[in-house]
Order: C-alpha cells, then structure tokens, then sequence
DNA sequence: TTGTTTTAAGATTTAATAGTCTGAAAACTG
DNA sequence: CAGTTTTCAGACTATTAAATCTTAAAACAA
C-alpha cells in the first residue's frame, strides 16, 4: 500500500530536511540534501527543480548556491506539494482506477473509499511542514521521511 | 491517489461480478466477464490464474467451463485478494516506501500514516465479497468497481 | 578573464507495470 | 475419433515510472 510515488517522497524528505535546518534562510546544495538523505542526486534535482517552479522552493546557483524554502515552514500544506508532484488529479483518482462513476454510479467500494480518501485529504491539507518538524522525530529523518 | 494496481482492480471487480451472480455455482466463462466489465480478456485470465491457485477461485476448462468462487462470498475478505494480488507485503509498505524504520525511529510522518492504514486494512480485512454485492450497486460494475 | 561550483534542462537508459499473443492442455460435442 | 471451447503457461511487446547522464547557464572567486 503506497500512495506516494518515490519522487513525492523523496520531494517531501527534502521539504524536511530544510525545514529542519531551521529559519536560517540560508541556501542549501542539493549535493547536500541528497547525500544526507541518501537519494540520487540527479534524480533529486529533478523533483527540485519542479518544486522550484511552483513557489514552494527558491533556488540560487553558484557557490554557497543551493535551494531554501520560499515560504515559511507553516505556509507549505503537504497537499500542495503532492499536487505539484503527483499531478493536480491526485485526489480526483479513484481506489480502482476508473472513470466516469462516483455518487450518481457508486460502485459497491465507492463510499467506503470516499471517505478513506477525504480523511487522508484532509490531513494533507491541514498539516504544513512546521507540523513535521519536531527536532525528535527528525534525527530518523534519513531513512525515516 | 492510486492504493490498487491495475490487476488488483480488475481481480476484484471479477470477483464481484462473480458474487453479483448469485449463488448458482455454475462456471462464468472469463470471455463474458472480460466482455461485461470491459477488461482485456488475456490479462483478466492472467490475474484470475493467479486467484484459482490461491483457492479463491476454482476454474474448469472447456465448453460451459469458466471460473467460479471457491468459498461462499462471505468467507471471501477483500483483504485476502488483495494480498495474493499485491503481495504479501502489501499493508508494509510505508507511505514513503522506506525500508529501516517503524515505531523505534518514527520519521514525522510515521504515527499519521500508521493511523490511516490500520483504518484501511481493518476494513479490508473485516469486507467480504458478499458485503460488497448488494444489487443495488451492482448496477454500475462495468464502470464502477 | 579563466576556472570552479552550483542549478537548469532535457536526452538517455533501466526497471517495473500493463497489456498482448501464441501454443499448448483439458474438457466437451458429435 | 476429429473438432471446438475453454483455461493454462509463458514468451513477447508497450507504456510508464525511476534513475542516470550530458551539456548548458548562472553565479562566484581569484
Ligand atoms: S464508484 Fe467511486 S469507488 Fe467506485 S470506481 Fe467510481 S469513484 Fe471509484
Ligand atoms: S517511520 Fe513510519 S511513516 Fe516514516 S518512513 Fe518509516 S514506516 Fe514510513
């Protein structure tokens, strides 16, 4: 059961990892965040870049370059950022797949994966990264986010 | 938000097609089922292959041949498919997909995502075929399930 | 200016999922 | 028996996700 591709993950550890290295609004090499979490550096880049492009990211190039949040902690909803990377149907798709149904058609799963869904949404969209980011949960951050 | 594989989805909708059927234990031909939900019929053989050697289903080969439920569709938990369609890792899996963690290093995410999916697989584990195969519903299965 | 560090952009490769096809084997029909 | 219908087994192809690689562009430093 995985509701998240990698590159959403991994988007999301890195979100963390500059949120936990505090409100230093300092930049932060991509080098860095992918060998401390242990993800492929290009691969990272790539989630970043597409980050960078919708205001949850800043990015700088050059020495002492890197990306930082755009925003403070408590602005960026996680929901955002899993529209941004898993596409803005994220929550539209449904437990089997399939389109053209929904209340007028339910199929027999249909209410209860309605209301799995809207739970789960509403967490994403009521939890920012300054929820996560108590310092005890996230020593494990590297083999844990 | 996709928790299923495609196999999976069509596996189960078979599935309940088959219940939908009644209690006649009469063998339902894969050509019809693929044809009334719309499934490519050499891949739904395929996916219910893999339930006939998992006594969910029973199958029996030529003329007026087809599959049919091995058990009564109240003994039959959704929980189980998706098990042997998914694998048998299938409620491990984390939400980021990592390996090396849990309870004793939780990552931030860990006790939301914990919450979630014990709700889920409790209600796959607690459904079965026939809770799901009211007619009312099973009007819509060819789009629907 | 020349060289170094870093992100940007996108082509390319690899791996996993999804779907198709072929040739059997089992069971029936006449 | 020969011919038909069906599942079985596995090879094959296609599509998508995941990861890698290459070249450029921006920023700095000496
Ligand atoms: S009726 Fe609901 S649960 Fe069923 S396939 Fe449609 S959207 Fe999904
Ligand atoms: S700590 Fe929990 S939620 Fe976080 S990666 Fe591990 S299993 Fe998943």
């Amino acid at each position: 059961m995985k509701i998240l591709s990698n590159g959403s993950a991994y988007g999301l550890r890195a979100l963390l990892y500059l949120a936990a290295k505090g409100d230093t609004r300092e930049f932060v090499s991509i080098g860095e965040i992918s060998e401390q979490l242990d993800i492929s550096f290009h691969f990272l880049t790539k989630v970043l870049q597409s980050l960078s492009q919708k205001d949850i990211l800043v990015s700088y190039r050059g020495p002492n370059g890197g990306v930082a949040l755009a925003r403070a902690p408590e602005t960026i909803r996680l929901s955002e950022v899993v529209l941004i990377l898993e596409g803005e149907d994220y929550f539209e798709k449904c437990l089997l797949g399939l389109p053209g149904c929904g209340d007028q058609a339910p199929c027999p799963m249909h209410y209860r994966w309605k209301h799995w869904k809207a739970s789960i949404r509403s967490e994403f969209e009521s939890t920012t990264l300054a929820d996560l980011k108590e310092p005890e949960l996230l020593k494990h951050l590297r083999w844990a986010t």
